[in-house]
DNA sequence: TCTCATGCAACTGGTTGTGTTGCATGAGAT
DNA sequence: ATCTCATGCAACACAACCAGTTGCATGAGA
């Protein structure tokens, strides 16, 4: 997820497509696996691929209308959380009370975080980085090679 | 955190002192792996255990005022969320953004289920698991041979 | 002293995620 | 046409992690 978010900024900062070897530098990877992570965002239509000379990576989204939840359903709605019931559907009574308890609770944060991730678009973070370049250019630091 | 769980209750539900060899029936697993389990929970101060002929393992507090939260703080406050950052502190303008985004929600989640938590005893859940107990022999159903 | 049970160390096997290499394919540039 | 660049895809190497397993030492009671 958050590698995601990060390749969909980068990918917002840079003009035109950008390869799978510049996005890796940018990510300390690797070019492979840069494209199998892209290669499931392709299939979800948040970003699209070109072949061949000048090809590359290209935001197939428009910023503003693709919310962190809409990422998150997009990646397939993967566990939020770490912790899961031992059993999905035990016969164990002591096991059934244990993953009532935990379900309800775990229903109620899942909830809650897709609420917030609703609350927040790609465009959103955007901004937010924009802010912290020119505050970062206002202290005088050097600009961050990778978002040239 | 579901297995802790399991563990304590069932030791609720046994008569004096379970062995590792019994545990790790009921659980499903491996003495050795009750072992390595139990030996936290030791250190935890939740249960306490005894060598030699007899021995086994004991509850060693009140079921009525330990809480979800209590365990799951004792477990050592492991990562709620399957989700992490990239990378903690980040140089990356960019990564800064997408933490300062998904940092916000995540101590939002984690707020809320260590709240939900607070909320239940084991003692809860125990009472909740005899329920299911005499619900399920009013059903005519054989009782379950690990909570004999 | 015999038996039972924990305590501990070491090894195994499966899974997962990451990185890497190699080659095929498609698209533009020359 | 062909050369170059880039994705697409398969296969393998590698480390980390967890669960399971074995073996033996240790302590406590019968």
């Amino acid at each position: 997820m958050s590698g995601v978010l990060h390749v969909l900024l980068h990918m917002a900062a840079f003009e035109g497509a950008a390869t799978s070897e510049r996005l890796a530098a940018v990510m300390g990877t690797n070019p492979v696996v840069v494209r199998r992570l892209m290669a499931g965002l392709r299939d979800l239509g948040l970003v699209g691929s070109v072949k061949g000379h000048g090809g590359g990576w290209k935001l197939a989204c428009d910023l503003d209308r693709v919310t962190l939840r809409d990422v998150y359903v997009a990646l397939g709605s993967p566990g939020i959380l770490a912790m899961g019931h031992r059993r999905e559907e035990p016969t164990c009574l002591v096991e059934q009370a244990v993953n009532a308890a935990l379900g309800t609770a775990f229903e109620d944060v899942e909830r809650l975080l897709l609420e917030r991730f609703s609350d927040v678009t790609l465009g959103t973070l955007s901004a937010d980085f924009r802010a912290r370049l020119t505050s970062s250019d206002l202290c005088g630091q050097e600009r961050q090679p990778d978002v040239a």
